[in-house]
DNA sequence: TGCATCTCCAACGCAACCGTTGGAGATCTG
DNA sequence: CAGATCTCCAACGGTTGCGTTGGAGATGCA
């Protein structure tokens, strides 16, 4: 039935995927074509309506699929002190970096400001385990807990990503000192040391 | 000359404006058709092109139009410590709530990755004076400089923009947990106050 | 009042894109 | 090899949106 196919189904679709991502995240929804996306795979159009239906189906198909590499890519088990908090800042603005698709998609999708995501049910948990490991810390006070965990662990994932939202407002701030990734990185661990670390 | 016209020349590009904001900051570039902003101002399409030129450019003048409003609104003369910081953590984030256009409309043209954006110039200066009130702050050893000014001032920004750059992603981590706007303005002038806060 | 000028708009040409369809070729089954 | 089934695609209809144009109405000027 499905082994032995000669033309590649699952290998076309996953061609269409990546292709859909690229696009997707440069042009955002509206931006994107259908065609485009077909074109980049090397593959016909008609295809992506066969396999997964009209262009905001592929969307959320698409971005459902970035969300669980990111999920795999970035564990986060156990804080056990501030220095966690600033190495898992450092690894998301990481991820980033090497994974710009990701943080696209999140920001074309908000942009929507659709009443519900894809895949909102196991994205919730998703963050709910990132901000139960946080409170877990708290509790044990290993990080600070002037701040309730999931403001704290929302607000460090803001230092990661901020970049990646304004760029064009990162560039201009930076217009006249010497500002390189490295130092972005190093100036946003620091922050979240700070904001990690408990009052005396 | 431009006297006692019949025909209001300047409330009609107003209304234009107006309706492109609108339209823009929900949309995006690709997702706004000229249509529909000429229909909600209640004027002919034509109108958009002499007054404006063709679609990016309206959307440049458009977003160089409100940064100018921001420019007003929030102004950062002296810091005179890490409170004030927070106060202006806590001034950005309101400013955003009560006109979320351009916060929206900046995040559309981050994704936009142009080279060059409209009104540079202007803006860097603008961001440029920011910065300086920060390391002025840093210098007189008001606040905190164990980061860059500028890396500092941009962090600072970046806790206060993140609420309306993903906002799926501030409503699910906060799915279980009572949130509301003045809390999470609590939370970010508390993160703002501390990144700002010397160390002993 | 005749002429020039300016504001405004209905209607249009044109291009792009969405989503579909009819059929060609490849693979399995008996 | 005949028939059924599946993958793939070139071509198409219909819609939408961009940017323009030709002209109608209102105003200033001689």
């Amino acid at each position: 039935m499905l082994a032995g196919m000669a033309w590649n189904t699952e290998e076309t679709k996953r061609k269409l995927k990546e292709a859909a991502v690229a696009e997707f995240a440069a042009h955002g929804l509206g931006g994107t074509t259908m065609e485009r996306i077909a074109r980049r795979a090397g593959v016909n159009k008609e295809r992506l309506y066969t396999y997964f239906g009209d262009k905001p189906q592929l969307f959320a198909t698409v971005l459902a699929d970035e969300l669980n590499k990111v999920a795999a890519a970035v564990p986060l088990d156990h804080l056990d002190g501030p220095e966690a908090v600033a190495r898992y800042a450092g690894s998301v603005y990481e991820y980033h970096a090497e994974h710009p698709e990701l943080t696209r998609l999140l920001l074309w999708e908000g942009l929507l400001d659709l009443p519900e995501v894809p895949d909102e049910a196991s994205r919730t948990d998703y963050y709910r385990t990132k901000v139960a490991a946080f409170a877990r810390a708290q509790q044990s006070n290993a990080i600070s807990d002037r701040l309730p965990a999931a403001d704290l662990a929302f607000l460090v994932l803001a230092l990661a990503g901020w970049w990646y939202a304004v760029p064009q407002m990162a560039r201009m701030m930076h217009a006249d000192s010497s500002s390189t990734p490295a130092s972005a990185k190093a100036a946003l661990m620091q922050a979240a040391l700070h904001l990690a670390t408990p009052s005396k």
